[in-house]
DNA sequence: GATTTTAAATTGTGAAATACAAGTTAATAA
DNA sequence: TTATTAACTTGTATTTCACAATTTAAAATC
C-alpha cells in the first residue's frame, strides 16, 4: 500500500475512502455477512465491485471469512479487530447524518441508534462492539 | 441530491465519500483555508478536482467563503456548523490509523493528538471545535 | 493607465474506477 | 445426472480522476 501522505486521516481514506468499503463494514455490523447478503443491501453494489472490495478488505486485514459447514460454497465474512475498530467512525457518521440531514432514515438505523440518547454515544459504541464480538463466538 | 438509500452512513458517504472532500475539511481544521493552501497540502489534489469539491461542499452547506479585504481575489473558506460537526469523524479516523497502521505520522498530526491521552478523545474533540470557532470570530 | 503578478478557475486528453448486463464456476441438492 | 445456487468473471459503456497547459480577473507595480 502506498499512501498519499503521512496524515492519519489521509491514510485511512486510502484504505476505505471510496463509495462502498464502509458500507460493507456497516453491513457486517448489522448481521449481513455473505456475498448474497451484501448484494441485497439497499445501495445495490455491482458484483464486480463487491468482489474487488471484499478482496481488498481481506488484504488490508479488515475482514476475513470462513466457509459454512453445512454448505461449503457459502462464505461467511467477519470483521477482524481492525475492522471492528472502525465502528466509532460509522457511529459518528450516523450521528452527523441524523443531526444534519432532513431525511426519513431506515427503520434499522432508527432502531440501532435508539439507545444513544439514553446511554450516550460512547456506551452505544462499546455495547455494539461487544455485541458483535459475542455474536461471532457463537 | 439523490441518496442511494435511507441509511445515514450511506447518506453522508454520498456527500463526502470520495478521496478528497474530507481532506479539504481536515485542512480547514488545521488552518489552511484558501485555494492555494489546499493545493499545497501533501496529498497533491488536482486543480479541477479541488474546484469541483469546493463547489460541492459549498452546495451541501458544509463550507462557505469570504473575500480577503486587503486582496479581494483571495477567497477564505471556512466550515459552517454542519462542517464543524464533521470533526468527530475525522478524529475517529485518526484514532483508527494511529492504532492500526504502522507508519510514521506527520508531525502536525502527532502534535494535534498530543493531548488525547491526557484529556480523552471527547474533550479533545470539543476543545478542537471550540478552538476552530474562536479563531473564526477573530 | 498600461503592464505585470498572482489566486482562482477552465480546458483537453489519457487513465482509472464504476455501472450494468450477461455469462461462468463449482459445491450441493434433487 | 441434472438442476440449483453462491460466488465470481468478463465485456462494454459511462463516469470520475490525474496531469499539464492555459485562461480569467483582481491587485500591485511601473
Amino acid at each position: 500500500m502506498d499512501f498519499r501522505s503521512t496524515c492519519p486521516v489521509s491514510n485511512i481514506l486510502d484504505i476505505v475512502g471510496d463509495k462502498w468499503s464502509l458500507l460493507i463494514i456497516r453491513d457486517l455490523f448489522i448481521g449481513r455477512n455473505t456475498y448474497s447478503d451484501f448484494l441485497e443491501s439497499p445501495e445495490q453494489i455491482s458484483t464486480n465491485i463487491l468482489v474487488d472490495r471484499l478482496k481488498k478488505l481481506v488484504q488490508f486485514g479488515l475482514i476475513e471469512f470462513t466457509r459454512n459447514e453445512q454448505d461449503k460454497k457459502i462464505k461467511h465474512y467477519n470483521l477482524t479487530s481492525k475492522g471492528v475498530d472502525m465502528y466509532p467512525i460509522l457511529a459518528e457518521m450516523a450521528v452527523w447524518s441524523r443531526k444534519n440531514l432532513d431525511v426519513e432514515f431506515h427503520p434499522l438505523s432508527v432502531e440501532m441508534f435508539n439507545d444513544v440518547d439514553a446511554i450516550g454515544l460512547e456506551k452505544h459504541i462499546s455495547n455494539t462492539i461487544e455485541g458483535y464480538k459475542k455474536q461471532l463466538n457463537k
